[in-house]
DNA sequence: CTGTTAGCGCGTTCAC
DNA sequence: GTGAACGCGCTAACAG
């Protein structure tokens, strides 16, 4: 009962080319895979002449099956709408052209189930290695990965209780450099705004290290406020309070020019963006002269809106993972490694004197 | 600390659950797809204990291979950097989950080589359909694809001399819509800002519907002005054209009042983003003051800015190409359907009276 | 240089 | 109910 001449023509296969080009399997087989000094000139011809005939392409699926692996790789983004993470994809895209890859992209939408049943399907794949980044949440839906699974290494942030490769922004060094300049220009006041990051580490590396930084200038006073982003009525009600204080501190600063400045800095873009929507929309367009803002991560809108960001290295985070799992899919057994890019200062209106 | 055996434990097959559960490999196979009423239970517990032990996950790639379907559809990304394909991908997202199948996403990051390659990677994988953002350039790199080939939808624009489904946004109703939302607000000079339009159906269709709508306003000047994002030198080039112009319109309405109005009209999101760009550079974040500017397409950055925008079903879009899909998958014969979404006018400041 | 043979992991008759 | 045997498209010995 299949249909005669519909859809799909079927595919010509192995065998076909073979009977087209009087030959067997094999010879085509070699061709396939480049041994093409062990056919005869006119063999060879009359195996190109069919391929071209049938229009003929080799069956993935069936290769891989046969010699174990299938040069896919999977990759687990958290958030996609984050330009981050597509930046960080379009290293890895280049890094599996370079070396012969197929990546396998998954977005989890910041769905823990989604990033569960996605590592699933990816190991049902046989994916011979996959670059997560995780939400993070649980070591536990990781399972299948890692250690004794397939090789896999982690992008921005690690795993509690799973030892893989790793490879993010330094998140120390970024830090401290985006809070040295924020002294350095002036600012006395500075609140660090992040999304709650018990369960992030490279939210935890941030707000401990900024801190930590702090701890360098007694004059300068921080203090760490937590966004729920996911939640719109508690974002609501936390940058309302925000108001209320930052109100209270501009209008000190306007009365008296020597009261300490005030900044805020975002932990990441989408903080950022928050922030920047809700300033805007309460002060205008001329919001920036009023409080000053500065973000790790280096959105596209960053520039429009003139404020000042550590960018990441992303594409080079993407690239390097890339490289890292190719050396574990060819074997290699050293233990898990950290690769700890450096961040770059664009330093933009908001911050200037 | 390093693996106990060597990297790949492989994994467990069928016939090693079949060992242990001792049964053979039929009766796993019919566990696995379903047919339980045809297990005793007993079989059956024994199977459900055996794959629990043996944590064994059925090979997509060998059971694809057998029964011709994998489940995979590919989805051939133009360009990920432009939200609205992200947008579109969660959609397709969405229906993939609610469909069954597993997207195969690929980006071709503007450049047709890619396309091709991918295009090219997508059927050696047997997807079962592809659904694709084009670059539109060449019909020719799309050959293995739509009539003859495996299924196709197009999303966003048609390519020329390609019968396939399509679904996008209906250029025409939000273009008309855009324009006489500017008209009634008062502005009788617009520009309509768009990349090089001749071989992108969608650009073409904003275009001439643009003056096609204002053929129905004597008292308004239109005019189309092409941006080239691509090329950084020819764009400040032109950018530089256009604020001499914009200039003295507006110091002519500085003078008199009487003096039209001047408005942008981008065609899309990357337009408008280099247009704001470039105006906040040059004119400080009160640019919106001198002059109004709308979008097709509404970006994160749009209410962050202000500008008023045309927001496509960018959801839906993809969740309907999908369905498509689906449908031509499942052998339905009909002839290529186009269907056309409409866009939704989001007001902002930057048209306001 | 070339063809034959035996599976890879799985689904599917078709007997028992 | 259950299992043996065959084949999907392809590669990898192993002969000629």
């Amino acid at each position: 009962m299949n249909t005669p001449t519909s859809g799909a023509p079927r595919r010509a296969t192995i065998s076909d080319v073979a009977r087209e080009a009087g030959t067997g399997k094999t010879s085509i087989s070699r061709y396939l895979n480049g041994e093409l000094s062990v056919l005869s000139p006119q063999l060879r011809a009359r195996i190109e002449a069919a391929i071209e005939r049938l229009d003929y392409q080799p069956n993935q699926m069936a290769r891989g099956l046969k010699r174990g692996r299938n040069r896919l790789i999977g990759m687990l983004v958290a958030d996609l709408t984050n330009p981050y993470s597509v930046e960080v994809l379009q290293g890895v895209e280049a890094a599996c052209h370079a070396l012969g890859y197929m990546p396998l992209i998954c977005h989890a939408a910041n769905e823990v189930d989604m990033e569960r049943r996605f590592l699933q399907l990816l190991t049902t794949y046989r994916v011979e290695g996959v670059i997560v980044n995780a939400l993070g949440v649980s070591e536990e839906t990781l399972r299948p990965v890692g250690g004794g699974g397939i090789p896999a290494v982690l992008v921005d942030r690690s795993v509690d209780g799973l030892v893989t490769d790793m490879v993010g922004l330094d998140n120390e060094g970024a830090t401290t450099l985006a809070t040295r300049h924020l002294v350095e220009r002036g600012f006395e006041r500075l609140w660090f705004v992040v999304q709650p990051f018990e369960h992030i580490s490279s939210r935890r590396q941030r707000e401990a290290a900024f801190h930590r930084a702090l701890e360098q200038y007694p004059q300068v006073k921080g203090r760490t406020v937590v966004l729920e982003l996911g939640d719109a009525d508690e974002l609501a009600q936390t940058l309302n309070a925000l108001d209320d204080e930052l109100d209270a501190a501009i209008a000190a600063f306007d009365a008296s020019p020597n009261v300490p400045r005030v900044a805020l800095f975002a932990a990441n873009g989408p903080v950022a963006l928050a922030l920047a929507r809700h300033l805007n929309q309460r002060h205008g367009p001329n919001w920036q002269k009023r409080v000053a803002l500065l973000s790790i991560d280096d959105p596209e809108w960053a520039e429009l809106a003139g404020i000042t960001t550590i960018r990441q290295p992303t594409y080079d985070i993407g690239y390097r993972a890339v490289e890292f799992l190719h050396q574990r899919i060819d074997g290699e057994q050293t233990s898990a490694r950290d690769c700890l890019l450096p961040g770059e200062l664009i330093e933009r209106a908001s911050t200037a004197r």
